[in-house]
RNA sequence: GCCACCGUAGCUCAGAUGGCAGAGCACCUCACUCGUAAUGAGGAUGUCGGCGGUUCGAUUCCGCCCGGUGGCUCCA
C-alpha cells in the first residue's frame, strides 16, 4: 500500500517519499548516496538488512558499506554461501550444514562421502570465481518452515531439516544464488559479484554442532575482501605472522625446544631462554614485594587426600596425571597450587590483624592436555604459573583486586603491552543454583570486581555464564605487535575452597570467620608468555631481555687483545656481552650478530685501538658515532633501566 | 582424542617403477688478517620418525605406533 513517509540519512538530512516500491537501495539513492557499487547491506533503524528491504514506513537509514567491519561480514557470509554453490556443483552428493562468517574469513561444513583436501580447493575456487563473475543476485525470501522442510527433504539435505526443526519458528527465511538455495538469516550482498577477492585457505574437520559424539564434518576456511589489495596485505601479515612463529624462531635462536625424547608439551629451556626467564622472574619477584606480596615454594606432588579435599579428584581429575604409587600411597602430580598454599594458612590459627596475607610462587604444574591441542609454547602439558593467593577480610577485597589490577598493568605494561581486552564473567543469572556459594558473596564479589575496573577506567566485556562454579572473575587478554590477542592474566575469586579446607581466621569478635580468597594469575604461565613475547618482538627482544646485549666483533687478530679487555669491562659491569674474534670477514660476523637480533654490535679495529673508542652498530643497520665504552655501558644501563629499546 | 596433511643430515629441501641416499647452509681442517648481512679449498655427517609385514632385496608398497601442522573440543 502506498503512503508518504520521511526517511532519514544518519547525522544528515531527512526527505519525504512514497514507500511505493521503495527498497533500501532506493531509499538511500534519494537520500543522496550515490556509492552503491560499494553497498552491502542498509541498516534500517539500526538493523542491519539486505539492500533490497523493502521499507513501508518512516525509517532511519544508514549505509553498510562492503568495506566496513560489518560489510566484511556481509560479504563473508555470501562468499561461503558462493563456496557451498560451487562445492554442491562438483561434488554431487555433497551435503551442506553450517557456513557463517568468522573473525578472521569465513567457512563452510559440509558432509561428503570423502574430505576434502588441500587438492581440492583450486578446484573449487575456480568455480567460485565462475559464479562471481555472473554477478548473481542473492535472492531473499520467507517461507513456512514446514515448505522449507519438504524443501531441504527433497534435496536431500538433511543438516538444514534438523536446523529448521530445531528452531521451531512458524516461518524461516532462506537465500538463494543461482543454482543454491539455503536456510539462513541473512543479510547478504546485494549479487555474489561485489566479491572481488577471495581466496581459500585449508581444509579442517570439525564435528557437527562441535559435538565429538556427532558426524565429523569436512570444513573448508576462507578468506574474502572488497578488493584484491586488502587480500594481499591480509596475505602479507601472515606472512609476517609466520615469520614470527615463536616454534621456528624459538628453537632456531636456541631459547628453547621441545623434543620427542623427552615428550609432547614438555618444554626444554636453552641457556638463551633461561637468561630471559630469570630476567623475567627476578623482574616479578621484586615488583611482587613491592606489591606486598611474600613468596612462597610447594613441592610439586601431594598425597591424594589433599586432593581429595580440594576437590580436584571430583572436579578436575580428567586434567590430571594418573597417581604415583609411593610405599602403599598414593600420591598426585599437581595442575595447581592451590592446596599448597591453602596448607600453609592451615598451619596455624590466623588473626583478622595479618590480613591480607598474598603469596606467590612460580609454581610449576601439570595437566594433562590432549595431545590435538598442544601448540608450541602456548598450550603445553608443564608449565609454571606466576601464581599467587589472596586470602583477606571481606571489607579487604575491592582494594585487593585494584592492587591485582595495578600490578598486572604494570607489569603487561614494562613487557611492551599497552592494549588490552578485559573480560568479566559473572554467573548465569538463570542458572544460579549451577554455582557454589549464595547470592550475597557473589554480588559482593562481583561488585568488588566491577568497582575496580572501574576505579581505573578499564572497558571491558561483561560476560554472562562464563564464571567458573566457584566465583566470577576477570580475564584480560593482550594484543601483541599484529594486534593478536592472547589470554595471559586471571583474577578469580574462589569461594569453594575456604569451605573444602575449613579456612578460618578470628575476627575482632573473638569469632571464627571464612577468609575470601583470590587466585591470580598475571602473566599467566611463563611459557605462554615467553611465546607471546618473543612473537611480539619478533625474537628482537629489547635490551633489558635481550639473552645476548652485546657482541664484539674483530677487524683483525691484532685487535684481539683489545676486545678481550673490553669484554672484560662490560661483563663487570653486569651487560651481557659476547665476542666473536673468530679470524672471518667483518660482513660475516655482522651478518651473524644480526640474524641472532642482537641489539648491538660492537666493532673494534685498530682505529678503536689507537683512540680507545668503540664503533657501535645498532641491529636496524643503523651506526652510532664512536664512543668510549664508558658511554656505551651508561647507554645500556639507561635502556636496561627504561626497559625500552 | 577425532578429521585432514606431513615426517629424508643440525637447518632448508631434492630424490628413486623396490637395487650402495643427494644439494645448499651449518659443522670440522687448512689458507687468507680482511671495516658494517655470506672469502676460498678440502673433510665428516644419516637406523630416510619407530616397529612389524610383503619381497631375493623396503627409505620407497602394506599395517600399526610415535611425533608435528591446521582445525573441532578445551584452556594458563
Amino acid at each position: 500500500m502506498e503512503k508518504n513517509i520521511t526517511i532519514h540519512l544518519k547525522g544528515s538530512a531527512s526527505v519525504a517519499v512514497s514507500s511505493q516500491g521503495l527498497s533500501g537501495l532506493k531509499a538511500l539513492q534519494a537520500l543522496g548516496i550515490d556509492n552503491t557499487e560499494n553497498l552491502a547491506a542498509v541498516k534500517i533503524n539500526g538493523e542491519i538488512k539486505d539492500v533490497s528491504t523493502e521499507i513501508d514506513s518512516s525509517a532511519k537509514l544508514e549505509p553498510v558499506y562492503v568495506d566496513s567491519q560489518e560489510g566484511l561480514q556481509i560479504l563473508r557470509h555470501s562468499a561461503a554461501h558462493v563456496m557451498a554453490e560451487a562445492v554442491k556443483a562438483l561434488f554431487p552428493g555433497v551435503k551442506v550444514t553450517i557456513g557463517p562468517a568468522i573473525k578472521d574469513g569465513f567457512y563452510y561444513d559440509f558432509d561428503y562421502k570423502r574430505p576434502f583436501d588441500a587438492n581440492d580447493l583450486p578446484k573449487i575456487e575456480s568455480k567460485m570465481a565462475e559464479i562471481i563473475r555472473k554477478d548473481l543476485p542473492f535472492i531473499r525470501s520467507e517461507v513456512p518452515s514446514d515448505e522449507a522442510i519438504e524443501f531441504f527433504k527433497s534435496q536431500g539435505e538433511t543438516y538444514k531439516v534438523e536446523l529448521i526443526e530445531d528452531l521451531s519458528e512458524e516461518v524461516v527465511s532462506i537465500y538463494k544464488q543461482g543454482n543454491f538455495t539455503d536456510l539462513c538469516r541473512g543479510p547478504h550482498l546485494p549479487s555474489t559479484g561485489k566479491i572481488r577477492a577471495f581466496h581459500l585457505t585449508h581444509v579442517a574437520g570439525a564435528y557437527w554442532r562441535g559435538d565429538e559424539t556427532k558426524a565429523m564434518l569436512s570444513r573448508i576456511y576462507g578468506i574474502a575482501f572488497a578488493d584484491q589489495e586488502s587480500l594481499n596485505t591480509y596475505l602479507e601479515n601472515l606472512e609476517e605472522a609466520k615469520k614470527r612463529d615463536h616454534r621456528k624462531l624459538g628453537p632456531e635462536l636456541d631459547l628453547f625446544s621441545i623434543q620427542d625424547d623427552v615428550g609432547p608439551g614438555l618444554i626444554l629451556w636453552h641457556p638463551k631462554g633461561g637468561t630471559i626467564r630469570t630476567i623475567i622472574e627476578d623482574f616479578w619477584r621484586q615488583e611482587h614485594y613491592k606489591a606486598g606480596y611474600d613468596i612462597v615454594y610447594s613441592p610439586h606432588i601431594g598425597r591424594a587426600k589433599l586432593w581429595q579435599t580440594s576437590g580436584h579428584l571430583d572436579y578436575y581429575q580428567e586434567n590430571m596425571y594418573s597417581p604415583m604409587d609411593i610405599e602403599g600411597q598414593e600420591f598426585y602430580i599437581k595442575p595447581m597450587n592451590c592446596p599448597f598454599h591453602i596448607t600453609i594458612y592451615r598451619s596455624r590459627i590466623r588473626s583478622y590483624r595479618e590480613l591480607p596475607l598474598r603469596w606467590a610462587e612460580m609454581g610449576t604444574v601439570y595437566r594433562y592436555e590432549r595431545s590435538g591441542v598442544l601448540h608450541g609454547l602456548l598450550r603445553v602439558r608443564g608449565f609454571t604459573q606466576d601464581d599467587a593467593h589472596i586470602f583477606c577480610r571481606p571489607d579487604q577485597i575491592e582494594d585487593e583486586i585494584l592492587n591485582c589490577l595495578d600490578l598486572t598493568l604494570h607489569l603487561l605494561r614494562s613487557f611492551g603491552f599497552y592494549e588490552y581486552e578485559v573480560m568479566l564473567s559473572v554467573r548465569d543469572p538463570e542458572r544460579k543454583k549451577k554455582y557454589i556459594g549464595n547470592d550475597e558473596m557473589w554480588e559482593m564479589a562481583e561488585g568488588s570486581l566491577v568497582n575496580a575496573l572501574e576505579r581505573r577506567e578499564l572497558s571491558y566485556r561483561r560476560e554472562e555464564g562464563e564464571a567458573v562454579f566457584y566465583g566470577p572473575k576477570i580475564d584480560i587478554k593482550i594484543k601483541d605487535a599484529l594486534g593478536r590477542a592472547w589470554q595471559c592474566t586471571t583474577i578469580q575469586f574462589d569461594f569453594t575452597l575456604p569451605e573444602r579446607f575449613n579456612m578460618t581466621f578470628i575476627g575482632k569478635d573473638g569469632q571464627e570467620h571464612r577468609p575470601y580468597m583470590v587466585h591470580r594469575a598475571l602473566l599467566g604461565s611463563l611459557e605462554r608468555f615467553f611465546g607471546i613475547l618473543i612473537e611480539h618482538y619478533g625474537a628482537a627482544f629489547p635490551v633489558w631481555l635481550a639473552p645476548v646485549q652485546v657482541i664484539i666483533l674483530t677487524i683483525t687478530d691484532r685487535n684481539i687483545p683489545y676486545g678481550e679487555d673490553l669484554l672484560k669491562i662490560l661483563s663487570d659491569t653486569g651487560v651481557r656481552a659476547e665476542k666473536d674474534f673468530r679470524n672471518q670477514k667483518l660482513s660475516f660476523k655482522v651478518r651473524e650478530a644480526q640474524t641472532k637480533k642482537i641489539p648491538y654490535m660492537v666493532i673494534i679495529g685498530d682505529k678503536e685501538m689507537e683512540t680507545g673508542n668503540v664503533t657501535v652498530r645498532l641491529r636496524d643497520g643503523h651506526n652510532l658515532p664512536p664512543m668510549p665504552p664508558t658511554e656505551l655501558i651508561d647507554r645500556i644501563k639507561n635502556e636496561v633501566k627504561l626497559k625500552s629499546a
